[in-house]
DNA sequence: CCGGTTACTGTAACCGTTTACATAACTCTT
DNA sequence: AAGAGTTATGTAAACGGTTACAGTAACCGG
């Protein structure tokens, strides 16, 4: 059953094709009387134009591409949640890539950033190099960073170093002052930055309260809750435990209090835990957190590509959007007895 | 910039664009000499065929659709990541929708039936109408249900009335004879069929127990975990409160977890608990669980699609992928006290 | 030496739109 | 009443590929 094309309505109705074209495109003028007859006839025959004709006349690919490092991470899921809701209800398609490894990463890029391809790129996460933006910028395709960071891209970032800070300053002002960092690597192939700047306000704070950065209480684990959990027990093991963890993400966070529980700590009398993000787990197991507008982030990345496609160059723009602190059930002053210990 | 055309490395190469596409798909015979002409031509310009021109004249979209309900529920996530997979391997772009309310499923299902739109329909747990059926295969469009049922569309499924029936039995076997079972409403617009097989699967093991069901023991929240919440508690401040509680979601059992620990209700020692599904959460959490393969589900999903899109038609074909009871530390017999009360 | 293969390559139509330009039919203006 | 504007429409050339068909040259067997 072939499809009905334009010139199927055009002779049905008795018009040129150009006349069809401009009904849908309301560009130039057309009699009311033979818009009408024509869109009686697209309806008779149930004509709809083919997309990737109009693709190829128009020379825009009606598609932005999302790239983003994995799907198994709420947080990159929350944000490309963002971007879906926004592209969903425009007229753009949204295709969709993971760049699992740093070779799918660049392979990705080089193949997206040819003319042609798609007409926009949202990258969530993942830095680009210096050769990669380059090439963005020669071949001029707009593009936009979400959470990630380079000087000459157009990005939506969060304040990184401030929620750290934040979060590292309220286990202070509890009283805290034997405060550990747990994150996930900091030094990966990827180079994600947000985890490295959560630990430079985390240092930041304990400075400014004259406290040393311990390098005991500093651990990095794989990705996700199941290492974080093995971490956690390390610092919960150490002759001179942690009483607050200010674990680098909201799954972290769920590995150090399944840590605790094995090891009978209590939470949060003898152990404050502290996430980050603001995922829906948090939520559940009322974790206090530094919550970061992760659905907003993808919804202002996808709405700053939209200007980016209206008019071309401009200088490149950053939105920085802030981040709260929610205080949950995981945080709470340091016991007596862990006073004692520190004075 | 203007992109180097396939005329381009034609002329520059000194050949027809005939051959230099005979270069591309290894169709028919081009002489080694010639070839390697044009590579080294396509090389130097940096040729690559425009994708939307070759889509046209082809015509084929290289594309699949994939649509979910919604982006926030892990196991959707999870599906969507088994089809992400396997789909980045191979030539067609993966473009993803939402249907977040059924009026926007049946749009997206009236406009991706189209011919011409996609080459392929994946479907994740949103079992279409008759009339979405018929439209569907009037325009053969391959695809494949996933998570979802209808007699008359290829379909990848778990056996979740056997998966509802295995938590049941289990608990049953455990000792328990107070079972309650929570889940997300029965009765949705998109029809979600799956927690009411569990449910199904549920009432078929108590009624070969010779338990009766209890109505008081059967409720639904709006799905996710914070209503499961509330719902739970309700459950364990009945005059006779159940001593197991089957969550029909992982999700929901978070939530059962929350209500236990809120009432100081000691799990498992007071309450068993048994969720459904093997997210991550579960595994984070210890939860004792019935896990489904959903990232399998995904890749058999698009394999089972790929076929279609080789040799169109055959029998519709159901694939059932198992359950598996996955024992961890939400779950215990009764304690002596539950057992006195019911004999 | 000739007809028939075989191996390679070119010409041009086609995929289904959009749109610059041309044209035709009116309506004013003076 | 002719020239200038307007308005509505048609013609045909893009967009950038693929591929049916045709053509040419080389090769082969008899």
């Amino acid at each position: 059953m072939a499809s009905t094309t334009i010139r199927d309505v055009a002779k049905q109705a008795g018009v040129s094709v150009a006349t069809v074209s401009r009904v849908f495109n309301n560009s130039s003028t057309v009699s009311e009387q033979t818009r009408k007859k024509v869109l009686h006839v697209c309806n008779e025959l149930d004509y709809h134009p083919h997309p990737y004709a109009q693709r190829l006349s128009l020379g825009r690919s009606l598609t932005v591409a999302v790239i983003l490092p994995f799907l198994t991470i709420p947080s990159y899921v929350e944000r490309l949640r963002g971007v879906q809701q926004i592209l969903e209800e425009s007229e753009y398609d949204l295709v969709l890539f993971t760049a699992t490894s740093p070779e799918k990463r660049d392979a990705h890029f080089s193949e997206l950033s040819r003319k042609g391809r798609v007409d926009g790129l949202l990258i969530v996460s993942l830095p680009p190099s210096d050769d990669q933006v380059k090439r963005f910028n020669k071949s001029n395709l707009p593009a936009v960073l979400i959470d990630a960071y380079h000087p000459e891209m157009n990005r939506v970032v969060s304040d990184d170093i401030r929620g750290g800070y934040l979060a590292t300053k309220y286990l202070l002002d509890l009283g805290h002052r034997k405060i550990a960092y747990l994150s996930d690597k900091l030094d990966t192939p990827f180079h994600f930055v947000a985890m490295r700047q959560r630990f430079e306000g985390y240092c930041q704070a304990l400075h400014e309260a004259g406290i040393t950065v311990e390098s005991d209480y500093h651990r990095q684990g794989r990705v996700g809750g199941v290492e974080s959990y093995e971490k956690a027990k390390e610092l919960l093991l150490l002759p001179d435990p942690p009483t607050a963890i200010f674990a680098a993400s909201d799954t972290n966070a769920v590995g150090v209090i399944k840590a605790a529980r094995d090891l009978d700590v209590k939470v949060p009398d003898d152990l404050s835990i502290i996430g980050y993000d603001g995922i829906r787990d948090s939520e559940y197991l009322e974790i206090t957190t530094i919550q970061q507008p992760l659905f907003r982030s993808g919804v202002e990345g996808v709405e700053l590509l939209f200007t980016l496609l209206e008019k071309p160059i401009e200088n490149t723009q950053e939105i920085k959007l802030p981040v709260h602190l929610i205080v949950r059930e995981t945080s709470a002053p340091p016991s007596r007895e862990s006073y004692a210990y520190q004075i």
